[in-house]
DNA sequence: ATTATCTATAGATCTATAGATAATGC
DNA sequence: ATTATCTATAGATCTATAGATAATGC
């Protein structure tokens, strides 16, 4: 058996339920599940704190303030789906057919990490919070995203749908993952594949295209 | 000129700046925009108060809490939008052709509503409070509203799209609106076709199809 | 008499800081 | 000595109620 590694500092007066897990990591997690469901203003450092299973004050020693439990919370989701992003797009050039697939495969991955995320914590970007300055940093990675997608959009699309029309249509269709749990649909049963072809067709792609673009697409998703 | 109706009740400590609107409507057009850009519990009944230019306990003699304000907004803001909707939907039958052309009129009402909303009022319905029993009712009636573009979708396409897939991901599309807001777009230049438009295309609609449904959709509006 | 406001305030938070304490590390 | 917690608390809110007041209505 595994004699799990001996603790520094004065222990906590309520057992901790998850010694594996640093105490940063447990803040963060509790404070997203409780920002996805009650609000940020509506969510206080203490209900935060006892959710943790620690004193209220002694979240700051962790975090200067609730505003810095978000604006990590924030950073760390949109983070990985921007480079995962940008990785796609770098080797796409000009040429439709390929911006086509790649754009089922962002589409299909973003979906897939939306549906997966323990707290559904793709919300927190609907926070009326969010628009305060505190957040431009997040805001800005989320413009680059939106960005990626819509250069693919535009290159995919046989239409003239003005850029940024298109690249904010493609997230949102991907993002109603967020509104699909809210509503308490089992994230397992999302269709992934069905949010990916409905962006390629929402760009007026025809059937035949659409269909070699899932198939193409499907090679560039990682192993499942 | 006009000499305005004498009123009733102690005069306020700072004077009306609109003394055309009920008190009750100003606390509302106050609460409106408070909530949307600082979010529900972020916004002090102090807050609300100070922009209607009354004193905090005077919003008391008008709704029993903060809470009465968001419901209140909330009704009146999904309520005629599920009128309309099931008024187009109650001649359709089951003639795909025609799902088509009402689900454009409907997208493309929606879309103006969002748009000229003055606070992009939209908003509310993305804050997290409303997941709490207390908005029930209104959460029912976003349901109508999705139950509307899902049957209307399901009829439309010709594809084999879970209904319920179909309603989330069409109000999501319509709802595109409430973000380009947020990013600062202007609402006039809001292009209410192109997103009705995708609607159709996202359904399978051919060109041909996506045509004739938007000028057939046209004659549904409401004169402009 | 009724209405719509006001002033004053109780009681319940809530955030953030100061300083003590109980572990391990060296 | 360092780390991670604790206890205690100041000071700033915030919500909601009680009761007074200044208008109009009858």
């Amino acid at each position: 058996m595994s004699t799990r590694p001996a603790k520094v500092g004065r222990p906590r007066a309520v057992s901790d339920a998850a010694p594996e897990t640093s105490a940063r990591d447990q803040i963060l997690t509790a404070a997203a599940a409780l920002f996805v469901d009650q609000g940020f203003g509506q969510t206080s450092t203490r209900a935060i704190a006892e959710a943790v299973g620690i004193r209220q004050a002694s979240l700051y020693y962790h975090f200067a303030g609730k505003d810095e439990i978000l604006v990590e919370l924030l950073e760390t989701s949109v983070r990985p789906s921007v480079d995962v992003a940008e990785r796609f797009a770098a080797d796409v050039g000009d040429d439709a057919t390929r911006a086509a697939a790649t754009l089922f495969a962002l589409a299909h991955v973003d979906v897939g990490t939306l549906s997966s995320t323990p707290h559904n914590i793709g919300t927190l970007y609907l926070l009326p919070e969010v628009q305060d300055a505190r957040y431009d940093e997040f805001r800005g990675e989320r413009d680059r995203l939106q960005g990626v997608y819509g250069r693919l959009g535009a290159l995919a699309s046989p239409l003239a749908i003005p850029e940024p029309l298109i690249g904010s249509l493609l997230i949102q269709m991907v993002e109603v993952v967020i509104q699909l749990r809210r509503q308490g649909v089992a994230p397992e049963s999302i269709d992934r594949r069905a949010i990916a072809t409905s962006c390629l067709r929402m760009l007026g792609l025809g059937d035949d295209d659409v269909r070699a673009a899932a198939s193409t697409g499907a090679l560039l998703l990682p192993r499942p």
